[in-house]
DNA sequence: GCTTAATGTAACTATTTTTATTACATTCAA
DNA sequence: TTGAATGTAATAAAAATAGTTACATTAAGC
């Protein structure tokens, strides 16, 4: 080791004596963002022919309308759907192969500014290493959160549909032949 | 719509009248990951001259001994460091370059068996959406999931460590300039 | 215009998860 | 045998997410 790390250990092997540190930051995958595609889903199916309401959505998801109604804003603010205010009601906004599973996760705000790791916050800076973690790891991080998100923008609601379709086409199809 | 959705609809627009869910998961990629690659960068800056104890790591992480301990109880149990129980000290166990984000990040469990994403947990089984929603699903979240992974595999902890010393090599050259 | 049904949101509570802390038995080397 | 360290249980504190209640606002139909 050289003579600047020898000091700074000499000086009781302990790198101690930092203030209190505060954390932030979303952390998670939120349910969120399956409640979303869930809701996607849903508006598709049952959209031509019955009003889509936050009531209708949360029976079918199994969560509280309020849950539902936040997360309608978050779609509607990011321009994936439209909300009929008074009279109630969704619909889709743009074509369904044009909405990837990307815009969906960043309009439900599954990942915050600070990146989908939580990084412990305040690294001592009287350490070496502490002083120079985050100028190691940062840029790794966001390498490994865009691989993820690059996959994410492949997959569409497009494909989510029509698998969604498919399976339950199935479905009836044998609630049909076991009628007969 | 067919029969079989219509007749589900009339039912009265709603798919309400389940029992409770209970919730269960990791859901966050903890930072038990990047403290867990701050242990690496220490033993290996400081580990040629010092014993690397749970408390001298606590100092330049900051964070709580009983947290390192159990990080590095975990990174042990994988085969990856060493750790010298009554007489104290890491070390760790394999070529850096055999060692990837991905190893350490099962070994910190930041990923339980449920995955990376939140799953809603009761989606309605009176709905036909709901009852489908995590076939359609679950494939494509575990194939989002394995970018990530594949993405960390490529990282590993000689990559950091080269990092690492280059930085702190920085520091003191500047040091030594500004003495001069 | 009035009524009705629905959205938008604030305020608050509950639950869950993560992190921190205390305490102590166990271990190993000198 | 002593001392310094790990291993771990038990518990507390903090943070994040989800759930709930309440109500003002909005739009459509009568």
């Amino acid at each position: 080791m050289d003579k600047a790390l020898s000091a700074v250990m000499a000086e009781g092997l302990s790198f101690s004596g930092q203030e209190k540190f505060e954390r932030s930051g979303v952390m998670q995958i939120s349910s969120r963002f399956t409640i979303a595609i869930h809701i996607f889903a849903c508006i598709d199916t049952f959209g031509k022919d019955h009003k889509v309401t936050s009531e209708f959505l949360a029976s079918s998801i199994c969560v509280n309308p309020v849950i539902i109604r936040r997360i309608l804003g978050q779609l509607k603010a990011a321009g994936l759907i439209h909300v009929q205010r008074g009279s109630g009601g969704a619909s889709i906004a743009r074509p369904l192969n044009e909405i990837t599973f990307l815009d969906v996760y960043r309009a439900v705000e599954c990942v915050g500014a600070e990146g989908l790791f939580h990084f412990h916050k305040h690294p001592s800076d009287k350490c070496p290493v502490g002083r120079n973690i985050h100028h190691v790891l940062d840029g790794r991080l966001d390498q490994i959160q865009g691989a993820m998100e690059r996959e994410m923008e492949k997959i569409t609601m497009d494909d989510v549909i029509r698998d969604t379709q498919h399976y339950i086409k199935g479905e009836t199809e044998n609630a049909a032949l076991n009628e007969a």
